[in-house]
DNA sequence: ATCATAGTCGTCTGCCTGACGATAAACAGC
DNA sequence: GCTGTTTATCGTCAGGCAGACGACTATGAT
């Protein structure tokens, strides 16, 4: 049976404009950073915003982060559904922000998703470096390493992207603990070191050698070994491994306490 | 300085309703149960849907879910910034859901919210019991109490809103493990075995009392004893306990595996 | 050759959990 | 009043895991 169905009346509702914005991290130099961009227009024009855009007609919500990640960054999107590529990051989504004064303009709605990536070369946005960067997140916040508010930060983000931002650094932050997304940080090969590093970065945190291997290695589905080994950290050679199937860790890794 | 910012122009994007849909959990006779109500209207008109309604123009997201779910059970909100009420229900952002199909009339993205409530005497939607109903979580999904899939549900929810409503619950199901949250089920004033059994319900397992209440007991800041006892659960008397501040379990509660 | 750097394997101790025995305090029925 | 049933609460014990840390290995730099 098909039913008579009237559209919305267009009066009955107020219309919002819905966007995506990214909150892109990676570990540079023992060190969480996020991709920001320069705002060429106003309001805000002049300051550092995290990249997004809006959602075009018959675009899912996803589909539209992984397509402004790919034009920010080059980087594919791995979705639960597409397997892993060559050149990906993990892609999620994180929360939606809609408070009616956040964007002077007009009534935006904005679905923020978090992006987990290797180390790249060079953001390109444009191919234009002044116009994209990586920021180590303390900066863009005025943290500590560990979280900890110190002060204002020195150049607040446009609009709410500073909450966004938070946000997206605490679940990344909760969810290395009790999943193998800290592999999302890592290239396709990466050592039990490298893997280390990973989460002294994002919590800002010392972590004892000999029992993060135990840890890691004991834990069945997390990495597999790949048959390489390699000198780039200096040192011992290591065993070079690939991101096992297990997503979620239990028991979880343990962040320790202050 | 006064920026000249035009506004917009409307053709540069495309227009999207907002609305709020709400997962309203509650346990209810050792059963996990959600808040549905009857569609008055195409699409999906007779079938089961979660509530939700339009955002207001000059409303943000939360005050939109906390005002559905005032107007579809009496509760008030507990959000972080609001201390706790009498009549109060957990509620917070769970995820956004924009499909472009996911409403054959035109293009609307859902912010979906998930409340937790103790249980209540009877929903109310206008006064009108046959219009919302609180109904086991298995037989809207189709799963078995532990959360896996046996068939399709007797009768699918409108739109998406199996899918919101699994996502919720699972949700739900994990937040349990690390944080305080099983408390929002219960009312103000609550048993250690009454807590236990709200685990049972969200979980689908059973727990040994004893292990339960030296856990929960020992866990600092967990429970705040009353100083009252209460038998109506039969039994020896128990101590009655209130929630206590913490609201991360460090460490968690583990569920039972398989 | 020596040192510095990183990686890997073991040991020990303390804490937490799961399994489960035992006791306590109410109520129902005889 | 006595007994059985129900629920709550306290204890005990063994196994597993994490933190602290010693010891050894394999590379490159000086």
């Amino acid at each position: 049976m098909i039913t008579l169905m009237p559209p919305y009346d267009p009066s009955a509702f107020p219309p919002f404009a819905v966007t995506v914005d990214l909150v892109v991290l990676t570990v540079r130099k023992h060190a969480l950073c996020a991709l920001v961009v320069r705002r060429g227009e106003a309001p805000f024009q002049g300051k550092w915003a995290l990249p997004g855009g809006f959602v075009r007609e018959n675009e899912d919500l996803s589909t539209a982060a992984a397509r402004e990640l790919t034009e920010e960054t080059g980087l594919c999107a791995h979705t639960p559904e597409a397997p892993a590529t060559a050149n990906g990051a993990h892609l999620e989504q994180l929360a939606t922000y809609g408070d009616p004064d956040r964007d002077p303009r007009m009534r935006v709605v904005s679905v923020a998703h978090l992006a987990l990536a290797p180390d790249l070369p060079a953001p390109r946005a444009g191919g234009d470096a002044r116009h994209a960067r990586w920021s180590p997140v303390e900066e863009l916040l005025g943290t500590t390493a560990g979280g900890r508010r110190t002060e204002l930060p020195a150049e607040p983000l446009a609009f709410d992207h500073g909450t966004i931002l938070g946000d997206g650094v605490e679940r990344a932050r909760s969810k290395i603990e009790y999943s193998s997304l800290a592999t999302a940080f890592c290239p396709p090969e990466f050592t039990v070191g490298e893997l280390r590093r990973v989460y002294e970065a994002v919590w800002g945190v010392v972590l004892d050698p000999r029992n993060f291997h135990r840890k890691v290695t004991g834990t069945p589905g997390f990495l597999v070994p790949t048959g390489g080994t390699t000198t780039r950290q200096g040192g011992r050679p290591a065993q070079l491994f690939r991101a096992g199937g297990a997503t979620l860790l239990n028991p979880p890794m343990l962040r320790p306490e202050v």
